[in-house]
RNA sequence: GGCUCCAUCAUCUAACGGUUAGGAUUUCAGGUUUUCAUCCUGGCCACAGGGGUUCAAAUCCCCUUGGAGUCACCA
């Protein structure tokens, strides 16, 4: 069975890429009917934050994520990690360092001014005299001093790493016994039977580290699949400084899930030249050995696009229930078929349309200068008030089909053509020049209300 | 700086030794729309550079250049 996880340290929200590793992990767990993990990496307590996973879980429920079995925390492992910290104690595959944060932090200031690169020097690895006195030692485990450790990437390929170059006999318990971040993920992967690790590329160096770990546990390695990050325009790694990475900020921007699942699978990964991927899809296609190696950036062109798309696939009765969220309630609006139907196709997000709905819902508070200079001349105001007269003697207006024939009535009459009258009505209406079908907008307020509008504006 | 990764239009990408290097977004120009938006049609725009290997290279190899990530008793 496959088995993936996600795995964010509490930061207190879900990073836009977090949700993208989170996005390919489900993916491949549920394409292959297995589990997919939440766990929070908290063993850090200066950092930890119980509402941090909550927001976490509040994200995976608005895009439709949803974790298998109860939310892992680290913090309530601890028992764990030592167990099998003691374990490598015993085999003597780790060992007790007493070495201070002083005199680790000396050797390195010698190191780095002899230009070498700033390691341990296993001054305890084979100690095995009196403890110093009044030293807490931290537990370091025996790394391979020399040769090579090779990553088996499913996105990069065969990475090897000289022992070198990189190891170190690394901590794995602090000298409070908490352990730190390299040990649990390897316990932890390996525990909870995790057999596809996907991940940012950010990871990728700490890799053989956590497989140091696994080979002194005798635990099996998972595939691992090191995704490339999300640049920003500056081509650098997606940071919160980079305006919208937290995903609840796309829901109040009034993006849609399916949207930004979409574009976010779209990045580093493709299938042929298809674009629109629905979850089934999705679901369907992914795999996590078609991702390319490289970075992307992060350029949400697309994703408007992309939202855009979605809204004017979706029913109005689905529509309706979206716009509660911005504050627009149509549930029990009897025209609000003819409302949705005249706008989801103009609008890039729901917010927009929120805000369209509320112009069309309510008279113009104010008319735009520029529009009325343009559109409401002096012939118009009899023109308006023929088509006021017209609408009075109208009956049975409904959709916005009797609206325009009362407009091509009009205008046959007075021998004008459509924008004589289409902008000096739509200025009462809408307070300005663009907007929907002024036939549609009249069937949505109705006659009253249209003919209320059109004296607004001839009175002023 | 050491180590590692990466390199096709502005952006997301296709190509898996043989194509006029394709699609999408953006942008531009037309068309539709009484307006705006949508939509439709079309245009502009790319293999980082240099060496090899090969009958044939965007694809394989090497070098250069450029970019990124990572080097904690953080995660």
């Amino acid at each position: 069975m496959i088995v993936t996880r996600f795995a964010p340290s509490p930061t207190g929200y879900l990073h836009i890429g977090g949700l993208r590793t989170a996005l390919l992990s489900y993916l491949w767990a549920r394409r292959n009917g297995g589990k997919f993990i939440l766990r929070i990496e908290d063993t850090d307590f200066s950092r930890n934050d119980e509402a941090a996973a909550l927001a976490i879980v509040e994200a995976f429920k608005w895009v439709g994520l949803e974790h298998d079995g109860a939310i892992e925390y680290q913090s309530s492992r601890l028992s764990i990690y030592q167990e099998y910290a003691q374990k490598l104690l015993d085999e003597g595959k780790a060992y007790k360092c007493y070495m201070s944060k002083e005199e680790l932090e000396a050797l390195r200031e010698e190191q780095t001014a002899r230009k070498e690169r700033a390691k341990y020097d296993n001054r305890y690895r084979d100690f095995t005299g009196e403890a110093p006195e009044g030293r807490e030692a931290v537990i370091r485990i025996k790394a391979p001093l020399e040769g090579s450790v090779t990553v088996h990437d499913g996105v990069k390929g065969d990475v090897v790493f000289n022992v070198a170059d990189i190891l170190d006999d690394f901590i794995i318990a602090r000298a409070d016994g908490t352990p730190t971040y390299n040990f649990v993920v390897a316990v932890d992967d390996a525990l909870m039977g995790v057999t596809d690790v996907i991940r940012g590329d950010d990871h990728l160096s700490n890799t053989p580290k956590q497989i140091v770990v696994y080979e002194a546990l005798g635990f099996p390695l998972p595939k691992f699949f090191h995704v490339p990050m999300i640049h920003n325009s500056e081509g650098k790694k997606l940071s919160k400084r980079d305006g919208a990475t937290d995903v609840m900020m796309y829901k109040t921007m009034g993006y849609t899930p399916e949207a930004l699942l979409n574009f976010l699978v779209r990045l580093g990964w493709s299938h042929g030249d298809q674009e629109i991927f629905s979850m089934e899809e999705m679901l369907e296609l992914f795999d996590p050995s078609d991702i390319n190696r490289s970075a992307s950036v992060y350029n949400t062109d697309k994703l408007d696009w992309l939202n855009a798309h979605t809204i004017k696939n979706t029913p109005n009765e689905k529509l309706c229930e979206l716009l509660e969220f911005h504050g627009v309630m149509l549930m029990s609006h009897d025209k609000k078929e003819i409302l949705l139907d005249a706008i989801k196709e103009r609008a890039k997000t729901l917010l927009e349309m929120a805000t369209l709905i509320t112009e069309i819902l309510a008279c113009p508070a104010e008319y735009d200068e520029a529009a009325l200079k343009k559109g409401y001349k002096e012939e118009s105001k009899g023109i308006l008030e023929a088509f006021a007269s017209a609408l009075k003697n109208s009956s049975e207006l409904h959709l916005p089909s009797d609206y325009h024939h009362v407009m091509e009535a009009v205008v046959a009459e007075l021998e004008i053509g459509f924008g004589k009258i289409g902008q000096p009505l739509r200025i009462a209406l809408m307070g300005k020049l663009s907007g929907p079908g002024l036939d549609s907008v009249m069937a949505i307020i109705g006659v009253e209300e249209t003919l209320a509008r059109i004296e607004a504006l001839l009175q002023r």
